[in-house]
DNA sequence: TAGCCGTGGTA
DNA sequence: TTACCAAGGCT
């Protein structure tokens, strides 16, 4: 904790408030996620949400529609959904106790005790990647972190070495360590105040712990996409509420029988061919895609009918439209329409 | 309980 | 290019 004071981090945009609302905001912004990658997103965020209750009463799209590009987009619908439940079931007070803060949903335990902590002072415990590094070094933990038996060692561990005072300084200090000196690769020992007592130094086996994830194949696959545009205008489909990219607007899917079936089903024989667009490909956390994108220009956009997943959307607002990163990248790449 | 769920940085 | 994974949670 002194060494926190001393050489931790204390100018991150969501330090220094005690506001739950923000305090949970980053730490859901954080899941998984870099804080580089996070410090747009967080201030963006905000301007348009600056209260839960306002976060409660806008759409569901419109807290996506920021969300675009971060991933994880469950995190987005949970937290939206949570502020409704503060606003409906707490009175619009945001529940202060890290039992009560886990109940909301996507916060696990350990982000809610994060939120305790850092704005209560609650003594919970976090159990994070950097936390999860830290003491599978200090103490020499063997094991993939992640499995069950691994994992359980290490909650008990965590919460036996919290301080009886400030428990948010320890906290942050852990954090702290993990992401400036405990690192992934190359850890800077010599500058880590636990160094004369940690049982990976003192082994060599910094590098190889914590134990990685156990290794498995991933699958391939490939969908075509149907860029479908007319004029100032593309067609995009909302995707269902759950799964991948739920309920952000992607390119519709051609399915089977290829761009030029899709097109001739739903726009008549007499529809323009499609023409290739450059192929990308997309990493998922546990599958790749490749994405083949063909492009089909339309004279005037056609009337939708049935399916109520479909609509134009205006070129224009693309930048600010809900939209998966590959989504993006297609839809601002695309060459000047031929009209 | 292990698979699902994004994206980008780094080595 | 590929592997790995980051302020995890849900089912």
């Amino acid at each position: 904790m002194s060494w926190q004071a001393s050489h931790g981090r204390h100018d991150l945009p969501w330090q220094h408030s005690r506001d739950p609302y923000r305090v949970w905001l980053s730490e859901i912004m954080l899941q998984q996620t870099q804080v580089d990658t996070v410090m747009p997103y967080y201030g963006r965020f905000l301007a348009r949400f600056p209260t839960l209750a306002d976060l409660a009463a806008a759409p569901q799209e419109d807290v996506l529609a920021l969300w675009s590009g971060l991933g994880y987009y469950a995190r987005a619908r949970n937290l939206h959904k949570a502020a409704q439940v503060v606003m409906e079931e707490h009175g619009g007070i945001f529940p202060r106790t890290a039992a009560a803060i886990a109940a909301l949903p996507g916060i696990g335990r350990s982000t809610a005790a994060a939120i305790a902590a850092f704005c209560f002072d609650e003594r919970a415990a976090i159990l994070d990647g950097n936390v999860k590094r830290v003491l599978c070094r200090a103490f020499g933990i063997e094991g993939f972190p992640g499995s069950r038996a691994v994992e359980q060692t290490l909650w008990a561990l965590a919460t036996e070495l919290l301080p009886e005072r400030d428990p948010g300084r320890y906290i942050q200090a852990q954090m702290d360590l993990g992401a400036t000196v405990c690192t992934r690769s190359k850890p800077a020992c010599t500058r880590c105040p636990l160094a004369a007592d940690c049982v990976a130094r003192r082994d060599g086996r910094c590098a190889e712990l914590p134990t990685p994830r156990p290794r498995k194949a991933v699958p391939r696959r490939q969908a075509d996409v149907v860029v479908v545009r007319a004029g100032n205008a593309v067609l995009v489909e909302q995707r269902p509420p759950a799964g991948i990219w739920g309920g952000l607007l992607a390119l519709p899917e051609a399915g089977a029988g290829g761009a030029a079936a899709w097109t001739a089903q739903r726009f008549g024989s007499a529809a323009p061919a499609a023409a290739s667009l450059p192929a990308l490909t997309h990493a998922f956390t546990h599958f790749v895609l490749e994405i083949r994108p063909w492009l089909v220009d339309l004279r005037a956009p056609a009337t939708l009918a049935g399916d109520g997943t479909l609509r134009w959307l205006a070129l224009d607002t693309v930048d600010a439209a809900a939209l998966p990163a590959p989504v993006r990248t297609i839809l601002k790449s695309l060459p000047r329409s031929a009209g």
